[in-house]
DNA sequence: TACATTTGACCTAT
DNA sequence: ATAGGTCAAATGTA
């Protein structure tokens, strides 16, 4: 019981510094996609509060600030959880060991699923029902909220979507694509929590125990002890996505799945993207590739009408922003207008 | 044709 | 009783 209290500590720290550095990895893609797009625009000056600003600058920092503070938040609250389970002391009961850390901040520490968290053969958040059918608990594993879908690595397969009581938008629920090959069991769902700005929360339900995950021809092996928050990367053999007509120097490339698209489409209507200039490779795995949108003015502040399907076309207005963040469900884009 | 998404029905926790 | 999670047949897409 002390080693298995020992390993799931571990594993919940690894976890929460994983997160962090995730966040951390986006912090600094926000901070330099901002810093290339204020060095490549510099011609649109204007007045504004008696101030001269960037057109791009302005407008860019405006929709990025909040996000980049609420990154900042989530990397210190990952460095406040670690310590605070460094600090607390394993006692007889395994009580204060697992633990849920909310997207408002709250800590919630949970005994129940600990002996599940260090297991890779089930979920601690999936049981079966007299029927067999699986149902997830109503208490994610883990959540966040982004402004823009956060890629989180895993391949997903949509099995659903619901309206809900408390909300005007569809709540997306999708399942590991490695159910059946591998029986993994991790879920999630998805929803736009607000308008102006834009929030998703993504809730992620049980862990991945499925070993493959795909980003354009190659198979990148996960290691196990890599948690949903993890990012593998694909190293193409320089052949250019065949989406990608930019001259990067990019040496990653991700393709979206059909889920991504499909979100994207659901999110921000059918549009096409192109990619460009795709990383940030740190000595992390982590990774948010930089996507210019192909058309001009689209507004990233607009939402799509929560009844639409997804195969619907959302019309959006000319942009108010300079330049937008856009979702390739998760694969951070930003708009550009030419 | 294979695979992914859509969507209404079904099931269950509350 | 009902809100929300899942199933699975129908449909879409490449």
């Amino acid at each position: 019981m002390e080693n298995q209290n020992s390993r799931g500590r571990k594993a919940i720290i690894e976890q929460e510094l994983l997160r962090g550095r995730d966040m951390a990895n986006q912090l600094l893609e926000v901070l330099v996609a901002h810093n290339n797009k204020s060095s490549n625009n510099n011609n649109n000056h204007h007045h504004y509060l008696n101030r001269s600003y960037d057109d791009d600058d302005d407008k860019g920092l405006m929709v990025l600030l909040p996000y980049a503070e609420d990154l900042v938040h989530q990397v210190l609250r990952s460095f406040t959880n670690s310590l605070l389970i460094l600090n607390t002391t394993t006692t007889t009961k395994s009580d204060a060991i697992d633990h849920d850390v909310f997207s408002d901040g709250r800590v919630v520490f949970d005994s129940a699923k600990f002996r599940d968290f260090s297991s890779t053969t089930s979920s601690p958040s999936l049981h079966h029902t007299n029927n067999n059918r699986l149902r997830k608990s109503s208490v994610p594993t883990w959540e966040k909220d982004s402004p823009i879908l956060i890629e989180d690595g895993h391949e997903w397969r949509k099995y659903g979507q619901k309206m809900t009581m408390n909300s005007k938008y569809l709540r997306n629920y999708y399942r590991c694509s490695h159910k059946n090959d591998q029986g993994c069991p991790a879920t999630k769902k998805v929803q736009q929590i607000q308008d102006n700005p834009p929030l998703f929360r993504t809730s992620y339900f049980g862990h991945h125990n499925c070993k493959s995950i795909t980003y354009n021809e190659e198979t990148i092996l996960a290691s196990e002890s890599f948690s949903e928050s993890s990012m593998f990367l694909s190293f193409n053999n320089n052949n250019n996505n065949n989406n990608n007509n930019n001259n990067n120097n990019s040496n990653v490339i991700i393709t979206p799945s059909k889920e991504h698209q499909f979100s994207s489409s659901q999110a921000f209507g059918s549009k096409n993207f192109i990619s460009q200039n795709q990383l940030l490779l740190s000595s992390s795995d982590y990774y948010h590739p930089l996507c210019v949108y192909e058309e001009l003015g689209f507004d990233y502040s607009r939402h799509h009408d929560p009844m639409l399907s997804s195969t619907e076309k959302v019309q959006f207005d000319n942009n108010a922003l300079g330049w937008d963040l856009l979702d390739y469900d998760g694969l951070a884009c930003y708009g550009q207008q030419n």
